[in-house]
Order: C-alpha cells, then sequence, then structure tokens
RNA sequence: GGUUGCGUAGCUCAGCUGGAUAGAGCACCUGCCUUCUAAGCAGGCGGUCCUAGGUUCGAAUCCUAGCGCAAUCACCA
C-alpha cells in the first residue's frame, strides 16, 4: 500500500476530532514539491471553515495534532495553506527492504481475468510500415501491462488475407511477374507482393488516363451507354464546380470511376469472383502468395521482438459474420432494403445507417468484424473481453461494431474496448504511399541499428564481447530507441516522427535508460554479499527522493493499465533513472566508509536496476548488462 | 455541413480525478572525466498554457462560445 492511502484513513480520524465533521474524501494529500521541506503534502484550504482559522494557523494546528499521534511523521511545516510533512527515513528504509524483498514488485500476475488483445493486422498486398510499428509496439506493451495487472492475455491479430486488394498484387503479378519467388528475386516476400500491388496501381492509373483522354475526345470505343453517360455528367459538373471543395470530390468521384472502367480493374474483380467460387488455380496462387507475405512478416516481427499466441484470418471468419446478419436479420435487429442489401439503423443511438451486406451478397468490413468477435468468443468460452489496437480514424467503425455486437444480444460486446492511437506524421506531412514518403519498417529497423553500432563503436566500452554479443547489443539498443521512442507518447495522441530524433542516444530516449541498467549492472558485478538495509542508516536527500519514485512503481503500473497507456511507463522509468543519475554523481559508493550507508547505496541500486528492466520488459525493450 | 479528437517554450512532448512560482528532452550558452561506464551530472536562456466568457477560496485542467488543425460521415478497408 502506498503512503498515501496509509495515511489518509488516520489523517481523516484525526481531523474529526479536531474539527467534527470532515468527508474522507477531503482529505487531499500530495507529494511534496521539491522546493519545499516534507515528504507528503495535505491541502489544508477544505477545512478553513470548519477550523474558523487562516490557513497557516489550521496548518499548524493540524500538523502539531500528526506529530503526536502519527509516529511515522517527524516533522510539519506549513506553506500558504499546504501542510507539509516530513516521514522518518526509518519509514523509506523499510519500505526499500520491502521493495528488495520482492522480486516481481509492482507485478500481480494473478491471472484473475482472460483478455485478448488485437494488434498489427496487416493486409497481405504490402509490407509493414511506420504506421504499422507503432499499432505493433503499443498492442504489445499493452499486452504485457495487462499481464502484470491481473490478466491472462491471448495475443491476436486479425489478417486481412482476403479481398480485392490482394486480388491487385496477384494479377499484377500474373500479367507481369515472369514468375519471380522470393527464392528467385532474393527478395522478401511482402516486398515482393507489394511491388506488384505497385505494379497494378500503375497499370490502373496508365489505362485509366488513357481512358479518360480517348472518351474526352469521343473515342468511346463501344463502351456501353450507361457509363459513357456517367462520364460526360461527370465531367460537365467538374467545368462548372465554382468552389475547390467540390471540385476535389467531383475529380476523387471521376477517379474512381475511370478505374473501375479499366480492364485490369475489371480482371481483378474477376479474379475475387473465382476466389470467392474456390477456383482452383486462383485460390493456389493466393496461398502461394501469402504464404510469401507471411515468411516476410515473420521476419519482421522476429526482428521487432513481438510474438502473437493465435492468429485469425478474415478468409475464415467473414462466412460467420455473413450468417449472423443473417441472424440478425430474422430477428429484425437489420433490415434488407429492396435491392438486396442489409443495413442497420443507428439512429436512435445518434448515428447512421450502416451498410452490413452488399446488395450481391457480399461481405463488408464490418461483416467480417462481427464473424470474427463471435468466433473469438466461441474459441475461448472464458473470455472476459477483447482490445482492439486500431488507429483513431477508425473510431466510428469500433463505435459502430460495439452497437451492433450489443444489438445482437452478445454480453460480452461491453467489454471490448477500441485503443485507439493517433497517426504518424513525419516532418514533411502525412505518409503517402503515392508519393513515396512511407517508412518502410524492415529498413527503419535497420537503420535505428546501423546507428546504435555506430555510436556504441565510438564510445568504446564493448571490449572482450564477441561478435555474436555486439550484433545482440547494437539490436537492443538501435530497436530500444526506435519503440521507447514511438511509446512514450500518450498513445491517443498524433505524433511527430523525426527520424534524427528516434535514433538519438541523449536525454529522453531508450538507451539513455539502458545505459543506466548498464552502469547499475557493473556497479553490482563488483559488489559481494549484499545485505538487507539497517533501517537506522542515514539518508541523504538523492537517496530518499529514489526510494519514494521506486514506492510509486506498482500505482504507474495500475494506471497503465487502466489507461492502457506504456507512455505512463515509459515517463516513469525515465524519471526513475534521471533520479538514479543524479544519486550516482551526488553519492560515491564504493569509497563510502560507512558499510551500512554503502550497503545501502547497493541495495537501491540493485532494486532501481530491477524496475528498470521491469518496466522496459512491459514496453518490450531489453536491457544490456553491458554497453 | 454533422460528429469526434487535438491546440502548453524555437522544435518534440509531460502535466493523474481542479491546488503552491506550469515541467522535461532537443537546440543554444557555462562549468564537471588521474574517483564506481561523461550514452552522464550541475547550471543558464526560453511561456498570452489558441482566444473570450463562466464555475471556484483556487483553472493548463471543469463548462459555454469562437478560431485553427486533423480524422470521420462510402455497396473502401
Amino acid at each position: 500500500m502506498n503512503l498515501e492511502a496509509q495515511l489518509t484513513p488516520s489523517i481523516h480520524k484525526i481531523l474529526q476530532e479536531l474539527y467534527g465533521d470532515i468527508q474522507i474524501d477531503q482529505v487531499q494529500l500530495q507529494k511534496t514539491r521539491k522546493e519545499f521541506e516534507g515528504d507528503i503534502t495535505l491541502v489544508v484550504f477544505p477545512f478553513l471553515k470548519q477550523s474558523k482559522k487562516g490557513p497557516e494557523q489550521t496548518g499548524a494546528e493540524i500538523g502539531e495534532k500528526l506529530l503526536a499521534e502519527l509516529n511515522i511523521i517527524t516533522g510539519h511545516n506549513t506553506v500558504k495553506g499546504f501542510l507539509n510533512l516530513t516521514i522518518s527515513d526509518q519509514y523509506w528504509l523499510s519500505s526499500l527492504n520491502t521493495i528488495n524483498d520482492n522480486e516481481a514488485f509492482g507485478l500481480d500476475r494473478s491471472a484473475q481475468h482472460l483478455l485478448m488483445v488485437e494488434y498489427s493486422s496487416p493486409n497481405t498486398n504490402k509490407p509493414l510500415h511506420l504506421g504499422h510499428l507503432r499499432n505493433i509496439f503499443l498492442g504489445h506493451a499493452v499486452s504485457r501491462i495487462l499481464e502484470v495487472n491481473a490478466n491472462e492475455v491471448v495475443k491476436t491479430q486479425i489478417i486481412n488475407d482476403r479481398g480485392i486488394h490482394i486480388c491487385k498484387s496477384m494479377l499484377a503479378w500474373q500479367k507481369f511477374g515472369n514468375g519471380e519467388t522470393p527464392a528467385s528475386s532474393g527478395l522478401k516476400g511482402d516486398k515482393l507482393v507489394g511491388k506488384y500491388y505497385v505494379e497494378f496501381d500503375k497499370a490502373m492509373r496508365e489505362e485509366s488516363k488513357a481512358l479518360k483522354d480517348a472518351w474526352s475526345t469521343g473515342n468511346y470505343n463501344g463502351a456501353d451507354q450507361a457509363a459513357i453517360d456517367e462520364f460526360n455528367g461527370l465531367m460537365s459538373k467538374l467545368s462548372q464546380s465554382e468552389d475547390e471543395k467540390t471540385q476535389k470530390a467531383i475529380e476523387s468521384k471521376l477517379k474512381e470511376f475511370l478505374n473501375n472502367q479499366t480492364q485490369v480493374m475489371h480482371d481483378a474483380k474477376e479474379m475475387l469472383r473465382k476466389w470467392e467460387a474456390n477456383d482452383e488455380e486462383v485460390y493456389g496462387l493466393w496461398k502461394t502468395m501469402n504464404g510469401w507475405v507471411y515468411e516476410g512478416f515473420d521476419e519482421t516481427y522476429r526482428a521487432m521482438g513481438v510474438e502473437f499466441d493465435h492468429l485469425y484470418y478474415e478468409s475464415d471468419t467473414f462466412i460467420t459474420g455473413k450468417d449472423l446478419v443473417e441472424k440478425g436479420l430474422n430477428q429484425r435487429v437489420f433490415y434488407r432494403k429492396d435491392d438486396g442489401s442489409v443495413w442497420v439503423d443507428l439512429t436512435n443511438e445518434g448515428l447512421d445507417h450502416k451498410l452490413l451486406l452488399r446488395s450481391d451478397g457480399t461481405a463488408v468490413y464490418m461483416t467480417q468484424d462481427i464473424g470474427t468477435a463471435y468466433q473469438r468468443f466461441l474459441d475461448y468460452p472464458k473470455l472476459n473481453g477483447i482490445v482492439y489496437t486500431v488507429g483513431n480514424e477508425q473510431d466510428y467503425h469500433f463505435k459502430v461494431l460495439f452497437l451492433i455486437l450489443a444489438k445482437l444480444g452478445f454480453e460480452w460486446a461491453k467489454n471490448c474496448y477500441h485503443l485507439s492511437y493517433g497517426m504518424v506524421d513525419l516532418p514533411s506531412g502525412k505518409m503517402k504511399s503515392r508519393e513515396g514518403t512511407v517508412v518502410d519498417a524492415d529498413d527503419l529497423i535497420e537503420e535505428v541499428v546501423n546507428k546504435a553500432k555506430e555510436m556504441t563503436q565510438e564510445r568504446g566500452h564493448i571490449e572482450g564481447m564477441s561478435e555474436v554479443e555486439k550484433e545482440e547489443l547494437y539490436h537492443m539498443i538501435g530497436l530500444g530507441g526506435l519503440k521507447y521512442y514511438l511509446l512514450k507518447v500518450d498513445p491517443k495522441k498524433r505524433m511527430m516522427f523525426d527520424p534524427a530524433e528516434s535514433v538519438d542516444l541523449n536525454g529522453n530516449t531508450g538507451p539513455f535508460i539502458q545505459y543506466a541498467h548498464a552502469r547499475i549492472s557493473s556497479l553490482l558485478n563488483k559488489a559481494d554479499n549484499i545485505q538487507s538495509v539497517d533501517e537506522s542508516t542515514e539518508l541523504h536527500e538523492s537517496e530518499k527522493s529514489l526510494i519514494k519514485l521506486l514506492n510509486d512503481y506498482p500505482e504507474v503500473i495500475k494506471e497503465a493499465g487502466n489507461s492502457y497507456s506504456p507512455a505512463l511507463i515509459a515517463n516513469y522509468a525515465y524519471e526513475l533513472v534521471k533520479g538514479y543519475n543524479s544519486f550516482y554523481q551526488s553519492v560515491s559508493i564504493f569509497k563510502e566508509e560507512n558499510t551500512q550507508k554503502q550497503n545501502m547505496r547497493l541495495v537501491l541500486s540493485r532494486n532501481v536496476g530491477k524496475v528498470i528492466k521491469s518496466s522496459m520488459y512491459l514496453l518490450g525493450i531489453e536491457v544490456p548488462n553491458r554497453m
């Protein structure tokens, strides 16, 4: 139990003795700011009415009484209505011993609930990029944070392995690939498939442009009349549009229309139909190319140091989704329009109508998500809830999904949570695949590791390490820096990714924290026979504030769990390391002649190291013993 | 246009359920390695907490309005 929780009841009781009726929530304790003397501060403003005295006098009065009655309080002073209380060194030293005795300090692995955390969830038509990195690191870290908040966690992803986008890559590969494989080209599987996705897009754009030019000059070349009419309608609207916004809207409509008229697009759609009809050749190609992608992804996940317990594929769950929609239709939760499409009416919930099945009976994204959620609760009957790590561009989607699941009568719907995170921007603006500004995940990882290598060699702390150990170290530092950089920002917020800053080693960075751990390891290597702390040892200010920080750890873990925020852990670890560095610089350990003090400093160091390692583990970051 | 989110130092970000003189890192400037790892430490410079009202003993934090930015509102995913 932390100090505040421990003190509140006794202080409340004493205040009642002094002033009569005082509510317990009027007892507001906070940490004493470092410019004042004391450890914990009681805000006295709420008691002025009952005390009928000024803030200074009231504070002094309460302070005297607390000093007399509570023996862990050894002093007090009142500044402008804030009663600062000093807590005995003995209390702090005793808490250090408690921490020292508990190897799993702050961690509750009791697994009382079963949760599923979904993250990554890529499409199988292109490689992972920077946006996925934030998603993956976040989901992975949140999984670990939930695990130490009394949950068992199943880590999962939903792989978007079917649909028109996959067929595009497949078609382009058929047309232009000449049988190229990852083995024949030396390209990573996901990169190879991504290359053909780009090829498709290029072919479609070229054809689309040619079509526009031809049709603009009246050369329709046998196109059907309805299409020609729509084209001319859009063109004349475009020429009449006045403001920029409507013009842009019409342009994008025109573009989409033209894309849909192209032969390659027709072929891709035909391929999708064949896939749904289980056409042997198409299905075989689909299996092969997805297989390449998975091999590529696995390699990237391994480099990232993340893993999954259970994979879901949309090709397996979209049928379930369709069945559930039919069921909902029968229960009159949904309705069918004349054209055969199926909808849900969410106007009572303040939202709109939402499509669940197309008029041709095929599934949309929402349909698949309904099926996947249902399947998960079938697979795990004890499942308490699902956490979806998905960008905030899909806030609306998940709001709708959870409402639909509730309407279908699933009680667990209320335990589904959208872990919504902000987009990652580059200094040059948004990432756009069209403009080639997408930062590839593999490239980025390689870059940060190389940078770590360069900087580590420059420092020269690694003599005597084997080549393997060195490579591991570079990887640990590079990736640690990258993860920390992406995780230290509040997940909910949009963030700026500055490539130069992400490989920085100084200040609020991953390597800064790793470095502290390496220093501590090196210290402990030189020490022998560390005992528990003698509670009469005299405490230096920097030592006391470090012990206070250590005491905060369990609370930080809880808050991080409640708010699904690894950023709280990152910020805490940074504060702890800053505190440790300050301590490290201001006192000496092996030159200390007082053996009690020396031992206490070693215990303190050991436990700071332990908490650094533990908090970094929660972020998915490894810490070295040397660097 | 409707809805949602955001707006804090030159830049990137912390500031928990309202509490003291708003904090870090980067950048810039000063010091500190014959002492346990200088990827460090100590210090300096830097603020209309978007604006205007309101609630309160007290507001960066809560409420209202406005301005700006972003996302979303598809038989896309």
